[in-house]
DNA sequence: TTGCACGATAGAATCGATTCATTTGCGAAG
DNA sequence: CTTCGCAAATGAATCGATTCTATCGTGCAA
């Protein structure tokens, strides 16, 4: 393993010069940059990161802390953190806090020590990005989700406006008999949507049952759980809206399980599209985040943070970011309205009746 | 920022001392052990894992190269090495390559650079892990594929086999005109997939006409347009073996396309299965490949060698490791013997009269 | 009482880069 | 011909840990 002194004796300059090659500052003469690049070949040299990170104070670095990288909402955002970051010279630490709160606080703890330069964080309920001395640490930019009251950056979907469209979409199809099954309610992700619905309904007077309001967990269990209890009802509703892709995944084997037919018998607006959405059979009606962007968002927002930290002379770096994306209904085949619910069941009679 | 001069000063030892307390050396009295924990606790100090890294010359940092975030097979081996790396106090560098050799050299290069221990990678099919200058540079193990001709260690399904009972299980149902759409043939994954298939139908005698070989690429666009050609055929197959997750879709869609339907018209055999393949109309019959178990024991392997390089007092660190797991035959809905193909022809048609 | 051995602590060198403070070299001006 | 100034190159200090070597102090044996 060569060091820049071992290039430095071979192209017999100091290594004051060689550095000053792989800064590519101007100050070295042509002719010494070309004996020194000469001499790098010769020993395929690459310059040794945490050497000049202990040097400069910066790793070129950041922590991605994320719930589970299982869930394709997640896979799609790590894509467009990845991608800013390596066109940016930047390397990504992922980890998976599987939504625990004391391993949040382990990793955080350990990103800091490994000196990275900021944090891209999707926060458990009970995170630890609130305590002013995780912030005093580096520059932290939540994503997807905010805690209650959380006042630092942060860039997700604009959930409010999301489900209320989503909403209006159902309600337009000549639903009134709507059911929802939510998520956590004390991130703004669970309650902005559950929000943004409860305006929808409001604004055209539809009525909100208490058992048409399911509280699942963005789990797949809770929304097998809640939409068995929705479609047992003495009044089930006629449509449903769910939080998340698990919970919707849940929901189809719950009616699946009950042999109630979509969109037949109850339609079905999902939150999260996904790549294999369109091949359900039906075909899912989902709303769509605009996963890749926000992860490629959330990285510029850092990296402008890491750049006016850098020359500190600006306060720039104490004024904060907050970003909320535009989602996109998909309509497709899971919903429609209500009244062709009973021509449809009057097909499926004839076809009972000739087998 | 505290450094390690902080707290030797406030605890008035030495920073020796202190050293020794944070990697618990027992020549340490436990008086002092105590006092410089307190001075550690009272300044939050944080030891600097880079400056660290540069002594030891040892980063506890793995690389890992993929070619698809987004694919669900990949996230499912991610999760596997992140948990086995974090609990054995190793951070992850996760790169996406792509399928780009190109970037995939970028990144192993950088990945030297940052001084990793070791690094996992799922090459691409001209892949410069087999250039043994890149080898020197760290230990690697491959993931879910290897180059033909390979020497070094890796893990991976046993695709032969799984293909094998996969092919058989079509046989058994009484298929004889079994079409393949294939992956990429330059790597062993694509190509053991392949052998199975063959050896199977050699054995009970099936034939394999050269339009039932239709060579993909593992992207969905492949798998649609080999769909199409193989449904086009003046005979077309009774039963598909498709080889990945996205040609799987890909080749969906040409059905419904089509309006062919499955498993009436034909059967349809995947390649991995994934969280949501239970919810397709049909549910989609599967090869499971053992994806979290995979990422677990690739970093198992990983560290093994990293431990006797470490130590390399032994020459253990040459042995080559060469896993290949089991894979699980998922028996559902879209493969069914060929003989009900004609029975639920003829239910169509009596409901296509009764409307 | 003195000397020796040994365990615990201290001090300084080290890892490999960057960067500051100097020195060197060269050309122009006096 | 000397000197001044500026650009270019050098050498040493530095970042914050670890670790080697030296030192200190204590207890035991002669």
């Amino acid at each position: 393993m060569y060091t820049i002194r071992d290039i430095a004796r071979l192209a017999a300059v100091s290594v004051a010069t060689v550095s000053g090659v792989l800064n590519n500052k101007p100050t070295v003469k042509p002719a010494l940059v070309d004996r020194v690049k000469k001499a790098m070949d010769a020993l395929d040299y690459h310059p040794d990161q945490v050497a000049r990170s202990l040097r400069v104070r910066r790793t070129c670095t950041v922590g991605m802390v994320i719930a589970d990288v299982t869930n394709p909402f997640f896979t799609d955002v790590i894509r467009g953190v990845e991608k800013e970051a390596q066109s940016n010279g930047y390397s990504v630490i992922l980890c998976d806090s599987n939504e625990d709160p004391t391993l949040e606080r382990n990793y955080l703890s350990m990103l800091f020590s490994r000196r990275v330069d900021g944090v891209l964080l999707v926060p458990t309920s009970s995170t630890s990005a609130q305590e002013s001395r995780i912030h005093k640490r580096f520059p932290i930019v939540l994503i997807d989700r905010v805690p209650l009251g959380f006042t630092g950056d942060a860039i997700m979907t604009d959930n409010f406006s999301a489900a209320y469209d989503g909403t209006r979409h159902l309600i337009d199809l000549g639903h009134r008999q709507i059911g929802i099954i939510t998520g956590h309610l004390n991130l703004s992700n669970g309650l902005d949507r559950l929000e943004g619905f409860r305006k929808a309904l409001q604004e055209e007077n539809v009525a909100l049952p208490d058992k048409y309001l399911q509280q699942g967990d963005f789990q797949l269990e809770s929304g097998y759980r809640c939409g068995l209890k929705l479609m047992q009802l003495p009044i089930p509703p006629t449509a449903i809206f769910s939080c998340n892709n698990k919970m919707t995944l849940g929901l189809m084997r719950a009616l699946g399980e009950l042999h109630v037919h979509c969109p037949e018998a109850v339609s079905i607006l999902g939150f999260d599209d996904f790549e294999w959405s369109a091949y359900f059979t039906p075909r899912l009606t989902t709303i769509a985040q605009p996963t890749y962007e926000m992860g490629r968002q959330a990285m510029q927002i850092l990296l402008r943070k890491l750049q006016s930290t850098k020359n500190d002379g600006l306060s720039e770096g104490s004024r904060v970011t907050v970003v909320k994306l535009k989602a996109e209904l998909r309509v497709r085949d899971s919903t429609t309205s209500p009244a062709t619910r009973r021509d449809m069941q009057k097909e499926n009679a004839a076809i009972e009746i000739i087998n």
